[in-house]
DNA sequence: TAAATAGGTTTACAGTATAAACCAATTTAT
DNA sequence: ATAAATTGGTTTATACTGTAAACCTATTTA
């Protein structure tokens, strides 16, 4: 009936970003920032967490002569993602 | 785009809760616990504060000599809980 | 009369989320 | 030249949350 919820899914900031990232790819670490209105900080720490679970993969590099980090979602990702959907189906139909 | 999740109905335990207690109108904590598949301790807690936000009420009574715990959402619980499923949609969709 | 069960509540602790502080480099203003 | 502001982040301190374990009171069963 109720099966759990993926805790790394379960999280308002991190579900914004994979639901970004499902659409969009790849996106810059700006552009999720706008986005989902967080802070940079908050951010950095939530895209930290996606990435130790091998959900998105992170790359950093630079754009002329500033920082820049990519941010693009893997299979696995899309998999877990697309699982924690149809679990919480069963909690809100 | 991204609406703020009510973050007392962005919690596993206490969004099964207000999912069956949607459906039913009324249960009691067994019923609950059993369907929920948590611990006692945990429903009590999240009961807790799923009444002190107005989203249910609990009502405390004996069938025969044992107590009884007997909980209702409120019209309250129901505009949030469909609230909250529309935001999410932004999320999951 | 001791042990198990029912029906919970309280509480301690680990985990999570967040903003604030920080950092290094670059650009703009003086 | 150099001070101040901006970019693009990371680290860290703290408050908040979730959870299980421990506990409690009463009842039933052995």
């Amino acid at each position: 009936m109720f099966k759990p919820l993926d805790p790394l899914l379960h999280s308002q900031l991190r579900l914004a970003v994979m639901s970004l990232l499902i659409s969009v790819e790849e996106a810059e670490f700006t552009f999720l920032k706008e986005k989902t209105e967080s802070t940079a900080g908050n951010l950095s720490v939530q895209l930290d967490k996606l990435e130790k679970a091998g959900y998105i993969e992170i790359e950093k590099s630079f754009r002329g002569k500033r920082p820049l980090t990519t941010c693009k979602i893997t299979k696995k990702g899309i998999e877990a993602f697309e699982a924690y959907v149809d679990n919480l189906k069963n909690y809100i139909q």
